[in-house]
DNA sequence: CAATTTTTTGAGACTACTCTCAAAATATCG
DNA sequence: CGATATTTTGAGAGTAGTCTCAAAAAATTG
């Protein structure tokens, strides 16, 4: 038994297969029955392992769920934040993440139900995305460049709008432009008026509205 | 067996009473554990009636949760059309029965809760609202007081904050005052400018902003 | 390659739930 | 009140899933 202390005894290549096709395997059925409506069963048919290996690597469904996100989180983070090289402006940058985050997981829909799936069910999920929104919010709000009341209202009110329009893309109830008229109602929200929203939400569109 | 053209066969009241403490036992236990997360043991022992009983009145949990929103949604219906005897500013109307839904669910938590996992379970529930909020953005935009690209895409937007600002609230994690900073920021994606959107939304306070 | 360690395997014990139906209780009615 | 219809009851059969563990298989090591 490694110690507590120890976070990582290196894992056999053999369990690391294993632990490999169970990842795999959950990522592609929780998306698309939903962390809670999955079995174990299910999961273990899927990677094509027996029960007691599921066993052997985790302690349940929800820390196999948990290491699915880690694992993917990681990669689009770091997918986020190679996008704006150094823009200054936190509305555009903002308007690059938000679009861009909508649209890896609309390029990959098994991620993105998966996603849609964790947010409801692991904490960790909100608390993640969370952290990253507040934080650009509340500097852009620092700059002077976005106005509001609340951060916290305002930090709730975009990753819903994120996780709702990424769903209503991939139920294919809205278009895949939903995602870019979607950062213009938010840089809104932040206070950006409105022909300088449109103007950053849809760089190349001509800026008309009807209303 | 009624013939299935006949609606409403009357229900004796034995049977009525019975469905009644199903139905409030329902709105109970699926607000604490969610829809999924219940069993038709647990509401059959909370309602203090047989297996067979739930069976003689509803075909399946979902059914029976069905029947609880059904109930409920047409008050809180009522209760809202009940708000602004005849406000022609679609602003004003919008925020009133924005401001006004948050607080009843706030209010009266059980229902709430139902609300938020009934959401997640039941596409009758969030059908139901869509419609409403579509009708009244819709209305807004052709009076030329809202200005927005898409009217799916706002809609999903508002009825995502209307959730999202509910269940942060229920949960604590936000002050009561966050249903107000939710309606101007409502607003402003509806095309409002800041002053004014502060000014309707927090009709008593001074709209003084940080930023 | 034989000994040792690690990992996998899957049948089986257990738990939790769904759904049924004959009998009992209750309500209705002439 | 006695006869009839309606409703409730709950034990039990069936289903689906979790978790375990002794034995088999595979990997590692001297």
């Amino acid at each position: 038994m490694p110690s507590p202390t120890q976070k990582k005894q290196a894992l056999s290549p053999t369990r690391l297969r294993t632990r490999r096709k169970l990842v795999e395997a959950a990522l592609r059925v929780m998306g698309q029955k939903g962390v809670e409506g999955t079995s174990i069963a299910e999961i273990r048919a899927e990677a094509g392992v027996s029960f007691g290996s599921f066993y052997n690597n985790f302690g349940s469904l929800e820390e196999l769920a948990q290491e699915v996100f880690a694992e993917r989180a990681m990669g689009v983070a770091t997918e986020l934040d190679a996008i704006p090289p150094a823009e200054s402006d936190p509305a555009i940058a903002a308007a690059r993440v938000q679009r861009r985050f909508v649209e890896l997981a609309i390029s990959d829909p098994v991620w993105g139900w998966f996603l849609l799936h964790a947010d409801a069910a692991l904490p960790q999920v909100e608390a993640t995305f969370r952290k990253r929104v507040r934080h650009d919010l509340d500097r852009g709000r620092a700059s002077g460049r976005f106005i509001f009341r609340s951060l916290d209202t305002t930090v709730t009110m975009t990753l819903a709008a994120l996780m709702a329009v990424m769903r209503r893309i991939l139920e294919g109830r809205e278009p895949r432009s939903a995602a870019a008229d979607m950062v213009e109602l938010l840089l809104r929200q932040y206070g950006i008026d409105r022909e300088e929203a449109a103007r950053i939400a849809h760089p190349r569109r001509r800026a008309t509205l009807r209303g």
